[in-house]
DNA sequence: AATTTATTTAATAGACTTATTAAATAGGGT
DNA sequence: ACCCTATTTAATAAGTCTATTAAATAAATT
């Protein structure tokens, strides 16, 4: 914790600006490069302060992130529990609930690296969030779970484990978020020609899952 | 490159075997943190030896990493060319080739955070592997789009481009692999557990993706 | 105006990095 | 026995990194 609390209006020039302005500076760092690329210095200098106050506000680097991984990764989650008080059939809320998914993602291109690469890399985070997800989803994943067997039983979808299906939407939401630098240093795209690939990559993704989802033909 | 080519036989005590040693604790290494977290002196420790010595033999420490990752990637997408010459209907062959492309994955379970992290992360790798795949593999390209192309207009397939179906592909056999760690700190599985784990979900990404080929019933 | 408190900086400790150097070592060939 | 050459090491240069320190500055409070 900074002493940041107790602390009233602004003092110095910038005054208590300057902490924002870290903690915004240090989120685009570290969701381009990731933690362990970007240097307290490289923080410091696209904030446009001295070295020191990056420590001063946030004691260590490992804190700074923390808060803002913790945050990515919650928004990251949230989004799974939306549209469950509409009386819309199960399909169709999964298809929306898919949709917002990827729509977060478009306005926050870098999570899933940033996400894939400190669940990997650092066993800390890895076991922090884990819990983390454990504790405040599981009644959601109940509900989710409860309504999907479900309609398997009534023969509206295909048999398939529940946390199959999770994994299978997540993987085809991010997989283009993954590849869409290298899909840049291939073909130069502007970003009208990306948002136009996006919206194409949105609508098979979801078609995807919903086709793969469709019952046995008799 | 190193005065390798042109030495005989082991001079010293472990004499030329010290490559070798180097460069497969260098692979086992970068494949589990990446490039940037691994340091020459962790690798000269790992293949007891002294760290100017994975100098000697490899100048610098991207000049170690190339070598390893360029064969790492090839591999990862050489797979895509079997079972080519079999008079099998498509839909058979692709699910042979999704099939050995998993079990690939795995023998190196580690290759897709690697490549997704390197990828992401370095332009000029990024680059260079981008013109390694357009110039390597345009012809098995144009040979899948063809096939494809034709079964969709026979009916047999639900109508896709290529390009979203390889997408898929890669990315419902690559997720279990990237997930594995959250899943590990979960569960704690032990080995076999984790054998059956990964058979499960095999047949799960293959079915995903042969579900999501059928064509629309009338 | 003087004092307190918060913000910001320069300087630096201490640990790590990659890469290079020159020197040591050990076998093969003559 | 000697030299040659490949291998290996110790030492180190030059740079990075995180974090802490004490000092400087500016605003708020008395």
């Amino acid at each position: 914790m900074t002493n940041k609390e107790t602390t009233s209006p602004l003092r110095h020039a910038q005054g208590a600006n300057m902490e924002q302005q870290i903690l915004q500076c240090a989120e685009e760092l570290f969701l381009e490069k990731g933690f362990s690329l970007v240097s307290t210095t490289d923080i410091a200098k696209k904030a446009g302060c001295n070295q020191a106050l990056v420590h001063y506000y946030f004691r260590t680097k490992e804190n700074l992130f923390q808060q803002i991984f913790q945050a990515k990764f919650t928004k990251f989650l949230y989004i799974f529990t939306t549209f469950d008080d509409s009386d819309e059939p199960f399909t169709t809320r999964l298809r929306k609930k898919m949709e917002a998914h990827f729509d977060l993602l478009i306005e926050n291109r870098q999570i899933p690296f940033m996400i894939i690469n400190e669940l990997i890399l650092n066993e800390k985070r890895r076991n922090n969030l884990v819990k983390n997800i454990y504790n405040n989803n599981l009644d959601i994943y109940r509900n989710f779970d409860r309504e999907l067997q479900e309609e398997i039983k009534k023969g509206n979808i295909r048999p398939i484990s529940t946390l199959d299906l999770l994994i299978n939407i997540v993987s085809m939401n991010i997989i283009i978020f993954i590849l869409l630098p290298v899909l840049e240093s291939q073909f130069n795209f502007d970003n009208e020609e990306i948002t136009e690939l996006l919206r194409l990559r949105k609508h098979e993704a979801v078609e995807t899952i919903m086709c793969s989802l469709r019952p046995e033909k008799k």
